[in-house]
DNA sequence: AACTCGTGGAA
DNA sequence: TTTCCAAGAGT
């Protein structure tokens, strides 16, 4: 890392200042410190391993109804849920209003430090905040930067390896060109110019760029190795009791861990004996889907019954219709709650087929 | 130090 | 369709 950081760079910043846009949490002034140090947090807990484009709308809405961190600390946590639904990543929303909720007690952290101690803040986090919400001079690497780096200086080990070598160099070129444009300059590049397909014809550092005079740009930095996925079969019951619904309420942690399910069962997993949809059950099934997560794969089969007399059994409540829409549930379980709206039949199951279903969801 | 934790954009 | 991976953190 021979040539200074802040020489480099610098083609960055008048470069940042002419392409970047209008996020809903940027800043107008990239030299002075954020107005609003609050906005900022939020954004960059939405923006872990998340696309700008798919933050946007949350952020929208989460402002408007959590202006400051008061406001959050003072939400019910269904609340925050509700208003995280569908992004992903829950946890992140807990360790938010965990983060305003000290904020709001102690006021803002004014230190590097200080900042990663808040829940949900990590090393890119806190370094993000410390720049763009109070001028900082903390390096930021997220993918983007960690791409972006590499590839100018030609690194061809794992550069995430590198990250207390390329913050210490990357420290004088915050100074010079302002921490927050810097900091902001680097993401927008790797976001949007040095992706992984590079587009070097773009790149305002293409003349510097060690990887472009290699020709090593497909292969700086290496890929990340993938991570193992199991596969699941499974049935999600919305099962309705005169104007009720049976469901289960939030559990502490796990996947989707404060959120809302329908009744849930595997019904052919990889090994092991599986269970044996009952007769009858399928005239019932809706056309299924596949559900993504990081390490899941589920093949889903959406089932509705209406169901005789029953007590909620342990794990489950019954919820009235009216609540349904409000309460906080991930993209799976939105879907099969998006099906109920249109024109369905909830066909009874004759008393075999019911007793049958009742043991495969683990409702008996 | 591996694993876990969601969803969607883009090639 | 599959694959990669995105303004990562917590355990």
């Amino acid at each position: 890392m021979e040539p200074s950081a802040a020489s480099l760079l610098a083609p960055l910043a008048p470069w940042f200042d002419a392409v970047r846009r209008p996020l809903p949490w940027r800043a107008g002034d990239l030299d002075a410190p954020h107005p609003d140090p609050y906005a900022v947090l939020v954004s960059e807990l939405m923006l872990q391993q998340t696309q700008v484009a798919t933050v946007i709308p949350y952020f929208e809405r989460w402002m408007a109804r959590f202006p400051d961190a008061q406001a959050l600390a003072g939400a019910s946590e269904e609340a925050v849920h509700a208003l995280w639904a569908g992004l992903g990543y829950y946890r992140r929303a807990r360790n938010l209003q965990a983060a305003a909720r000290a904020v709001a007690e102690g006021g803002f952290p004014r230190d590097l430090a200080g900042l990663q101690a808040l829940p949900g803040l990590g090393p890119y986090t806190a370094a993000a905040v410390a720049a763009q919400a109070f001028q900082l001079p903390a390096p930021a690497l997220d993918g983007n930067a960690f791409r972006v780096t590499a590839r100018l200086l030609g690194l061809r080990e794992d550069p995430r390896r590198l990250a207390a070598e390329l913050r210490a160099w990357l420290i004088p070129a915050l100074e010079a060109h302002g921490p927050s444009r810097m900091t902001q300059a680097l993401m927008e590049l790797g976001a949007t110019v040095c992706v992984p397909a590079a587009r070097c014809g773009a790149c305002p550092l293409a003349e510097a760029c060690e990887a472009r005079r290699l020709g090593l740009q497909a292969v700086i930095p290496p890929a990340q190795p993938k991570a193992k996925v199991t596969e699941v079969d499974l049935v999600l019951a919305a099962i309705r009791h005169g104007d009720a619904w049976l469901l289960r309420p939030p559990a502490a942690r796990g996947l989707l861990a404060g959120l809302w399910s329908w009744p849930a069962a595997p019904i052919a997993a990889g090994d092991g004996p599986s269970p044996t949809p009952p007769m009858g059950w399928e005239a019932t099934l809706l056309p299924g889907w596949t559900q993504v997560y990081t390490h899941r794969r589920e093949r889903v089969r959406p089932l509705l019954v209406r169901a005789p007399e029953l007590a909620a059994p342990q794990g489950f409540a019954w919820v009235p219709a009216e609540r349904l829409g409000t309460l906080p549930m991930g993209r799976r379980d939105q879907r099969l709650r998006g099906l109920l709206e249109g024109p369905v039949g909830l066909l009874p199951p004759d008393g075999e087929t019911w007793k049958a279903l009742l043991g495969l969801l683990g409702l008996g």
